[in-house]
DNA sequence: TAGTTATTTCGAATAAACTAGAAATAACGA
DNA sequence: TCGTTATTTCTAGTTTATTCGAAATAACTA
């Protein structure tokens, strides 16, 4: 993972708000969450999320899938990992190790 | 961990030049850096780098220690960890488990 | 096709972050 | 105390993010 990409998506998630989408998705699970039943959890208006949520696409936090009327949103559990295994990786390979 | 307390980490880290300082760090390990090594190292005005140190010591995710002349930064590694384990806790909670 | 629900896009106001030069402070050694 | 090195604070210009109402689009149902 490039830095520019792991710093985009830490920014991402350093939003109160995108934060707690996001945390609210992880905790649903595989399934995910229509944005409506988002908007219903988190009470944030329509057009605040609407945008907050691309923004989490758009770093690939988390996928959208429509269903009819209603879009499916999900954590994208690789590109999580991915985050999290970036931030720690190397640790102490300048000191010969942990 | 609260959320505001994460998504402050989050959004220190969520800034490419800071991710840099912090990313450089961790390879350090514990004994860490002077400022000084990290401006050789990333080749930052001291100004710019200094604001970037101060917004990473702020949230705690790196500390400071004044060594003579200069000013040693090390990770908080115990801050590190709390902040992964916050991005991924509870997962699937709601769906009964991964 | 008309109506309804779900969600996005547009637009514009407000607020905040990033950058870096210059000046200030801190700590040491002569 | 003076000079030197290390780092911060001040300041200001520029850029970028956040917010949300209103209007637009998408998909279904009658």
């Amino acid at each position: 993972m490039k830095i520019s990409e792991a710093a985009r998506a830490l920014e991402s998630l350093g939003n109160e708000t995108r934060l707690g989408i996001f945390r609210t998705l992880v905790r649903a699970g595989l399934d995910g969450l229509p944005v409506g039943r988002l908007q219903q959890r988190l009470g944030i208006p329509g057009s605040t999320l609407s945008h907050h949520i691309g923004n989490l696409v758009s770093c690939k936090l988390v996928t959208q899938k429509r269903e009819g009327r209603v879009l499916r949103c999900t954590v994208n559990y690789t590109k999580m990992n991915a985050l999290v295994a970036y931030l720690v990786k190397e640790c102490c390979q300048d000191a010969g190790g942990c």
